[in-house]
DNA sequence: CCAAAAGTGTTCATAATACACCCATGC
DNA sequence: GCATGGGTGTATTATGAACACTTTTGG
């Protein structure tokens, strides 16, 4: 935080006089699109289905209310995530702020949506709070726009509470774009310290929803990240059918 | 705002009876970097010095609080764009939510950051409620970073009230890497009806801060913009000094 | 030997950059 | 005619995409 210059004695008097309930406040949640490549390589999201009013029963984003004065904006995000996967220290990162009227029911409710990345075998997922099921969904498309698949449960945007299916388009749609000139796709690996260039090539394949070149994505990927220093080579190889991959990691920052 | 399917009894109970006081709330602002450009083509922002505490003599990005229930946080940024400077329908847009613990030392304040820009012709600046001033500050940089100028004031970021100096700088970033593949520009045109292609050309080395080549710029403004239909050759010519200027106008949407 | 996946090399189209030079106006 | 800014053309290099081909493993 940054440092006053010397609040004067006029000052402390009004802050201590301030009155908190001056304006009507709204109330305000961290809300968190979980992103993760499940086992087929495919995009999956985190919903949970709400157990209290409003949208009972409705699949939402994990999220939950600020507890003002205790916390960051960033650190209820971070909290939230906690809660529902357990997981802590991963990718998440604030990607908008939604505000409408009437988008809860309630009460004026701000959320402050974030996206988090996550390898699948460090999320242990547990129903929170106010939620009765919590499970992976992978993300398709089809004619009336994304829908959401686990097993023969099947839901689409019109089966989302609040403006979800909203907040979950643009953290999509922000992946996306940021994909190319970002490193946010590290964070989707298994493991960072080691893998192969045809792992990184999935996870832009699934975030892009197309098949890539893989001589012209090593090309880039050896120009942009092992060249620059980003990534180092390991110089070992691992293998497991055909020819066996040389690993790389990922150098933090 | 999303249709809700059938709310039942029991939830038009539960909202009846919903308590608005069980959570903590913070308050909410929406401040608001307004950028345009002085008549030496230098990037400029509106800052206001605060007359109430906190921070009182300080100076600030405009803002206030969102009057929650009554607006929605895009409304609010709105609302105090027209309140500070008397102009609506232009580019306005959401920048960054800030929410960190004692950013403002009366409560907990959450600020929804927005990015303005305005040709400075439009501006009719004046000093809202609880502003004693309001200027227009050119942005320059030294060894200590970013400076705010207007004849012999001087502001650093230290005399910068709140984390503002945090927000506008992060503004300046997001201007920046946007402008190569956003319209951003033609908003902070005179006339975004009638330009020439020098004229846009000095706005992207102000915001780029350097010099561009003009036969480059041409070839890329001619493929990206009128051979995409974005832009439309009017056929006409503008003379000053040296040879006359072809016109072009700039499609919305 | 064969399938499978990794890795190499070549070609082509497009884009970014630098820069030499010509054009139309006012004075 | 000459200074001034507008406008054209060309060469160089970097980037992105398509694809033919070779290498190394397991079975």
């Amino acid at each position: 935080m940054k440092k006053r210059n010397n609040p004067s004695k006029e000052e402390k008097e009004f802050l201590e006089q301030y009155d908190v309930t001056k304006f009507e406040r709204p109330s305000v949640t961290a809300d968190i699109v979980i992103f993760t490549l499940d086992d087929a390589d495919e995009l999956n999201i985190l919903l949970i289905k709400r157990g209290g009013f409003p949208y009972k029963d409705c699949w939402a984003i994990p999220g939950g209310f600020l507890e003002a004065g205790k916390e960051s904006i960033d650190e209820a995000a971070a909290r939230e995530l906690r809660t529902e996967t357990n997981i802590d220290d991963v990718y998440l990162k604030q990607l908008y702020t939604f505000g409408d009227l009437g988008r809860d029911p309630r009460t004026t409710v701000i959320s402050v949506a974030y996206t988090a990345l996550v390898p699948k075998h460090k999320l242990d997922i547990k129903a929170g709070d106010d939620a009765k099921e919590a499970k992976l969904f992978a993300i398709k498309y089809d004619v009336n726009g994304i829908i959401f698949t686990n097993g023969n449960t099947v839901i689409t945007e019109s089966d989302l509470a609040f403006d979800h299916a909203e907040i979950i388009k643009m953290a999509i749609t922000r992946l996306r774009n940021r994909i190319d000139y970002e490193d946010d796709a590290f964070n989707l690996l298994k493991n960072k310290e080691k893998f192969t260039i045809s792992e990184l090539k999935r996870i832009h394949e699934t975030i892009k929803n197309r098949t890539l070149d893989l001589p012209n994505f090593r090309k880039t990927f050896l120009r942009d990240y092992v060249s620059t220093g980003k990534v180092i080579d390991l110089n070992k190889t691992e293998s497991s059918k055909g020819k066996p991959a040389r690993l790389y990691k990922y150098l933090e920052r």
